[in-house]
DNA sequence: ATCTATTTGTGAATAATTTATTAATCTTCA
DNA sequence: TGAAGATTAATAAATTATTCACAAATAGAT
């Protein structure tokens, strides 16, 4: 498999949502023409990010919408269920857990962690142990490389932790800065930044 | 002011975001090397990005960073309390409300629309009212750009009215799809995809 | 079975973004 | 006051990402 860019490994997961949505709907088929409008990317740069995948579509045909999905759940981890750790469950923490849609889609958080594990493991009505952080090497799941980082203040040393555990990847909720370790990736949710982000755009489109 | 791409305007949020750590810990000069190494972004991208602004520098000095901070509010909007409305006062949404952190800091949420209004400003326990989703066009606050959207479907319609009342940019919550009407904007937080995406990426790093 | 309409896949060309370099400007300290 | 050292701003080079153009392949019609 070639070095698939950054902008394009960005693109991957709006292809997928796109392409499970048009499942849903019935569709099996489609061109590459016909998904440009659905998700407003060129043509063009749909069908080189999915030729770095391989031969995905038939010529004269287009793509199979279950197979593609197939494909790129796989490109997504084994089987497709990843197992996650959230750290954190205050009122975002609890909502992301109770928040089960992604199970089968984006893996499965398989624990949680947090300051007040018992008043945490009744607040929350999913089937998720919520762990003391300070066990978090112990409960620790064995081979998880995602970590969904909910907490107000100590992400520094958290993360560190969380890196010599072998966790690649945080989703970042926080809005505390941290230098991320060599090696680890993140990926911000942040509502806040999201809004500054499309100020300055809605701004600059008003001069 | 010329053009901005739309990679540097993605920065400036970052950016934004360290300056009033820096701040709060008291920092009042740094140079953009400093800025760099505290938030990943190479020295030179910083200083390209900043000159794209103004001249907010000084050789030989570095950037004072309550100007850096005042100047990037102004960009950010007037006064920086721009208003935006909130559609969908969900579990999500309503941990939206709550979380009222960014007053005066990227706006101010001014009402809320939903089909429960009633309950949900039982539930909620800000000051920000309520109204039913079909009041719409009747309580739309004036001049108001920005919307955060966070209802589970029936996204498209809405979009098309918020699109009528001139709002420009969309903060979408939702994993509906809809198709952006020309001249809007919009700024997907979606878990599912932020996860997807660093799967992706741990999965490419992998191989 | 053959022909024609389509549509993908690929590699090259273009465009955009990031990084490096250079020149100019500022601060500081003697 | 002036020179040394530091740092930005502007410009150039390198890198990365997108788009284009066309060959190769397929489905479907006749």
């Amino acid at each position: 498999m070639a070095e698939i860019s950054r902008a394009t490994l960005r693109r991957y997961p709006v292809y997928l949502k796109a392409l499970r949505k048009l499942s849903q709907n019935g569709v099996k088929v489609i061109r590459s023409n016909e998904l440009s409008q659905y998700v407003d990317i060129k043509a063009t740069t749909i069908r080189h990010d999915f030729s770095l995948i391989g031969q995905l579509g038939k010529q004269g045909y287009g793509y199979d919408i279950e197979e593609l999905i197939r494909i790129f759940a796989e490109a997504l981890g084994e089987d497709y269920d990843e197992e996650m750790i959230l750290i954190g469950v205050g009122r975002l923490g609890k909502a992301i857990l109770n928040y089960n849609n992604w199970n089968h889609v984006a893996g499965e958080i398989v624990c949680a962690f947090d300051l007040k594990p018992e008043v945490r493991n009744q607040e929350t009505q999913v089937n998720v142990p919520v762990y003391h952080i300070s066990q978090l090497k112990e409960k620790f799941p064995k081979g998880c490389e995602i970590a969904i980082l909910c907490i107000p203040s100590g992400a520094q040393e958290i993360v560190n932790e969380l890196h010599e555990l072998g966790v690649k990847g945080i989703v970042n909720f926080t809005r505390e800065h941290f230098v991320l370790p060599e090696g680890m990736i993140k990926s911000d949710v942040d509502v806040v930044s999201t809004i500054e982000e499309l100020l300055f755009e809605v701004n600059s489109m008003n001069k």
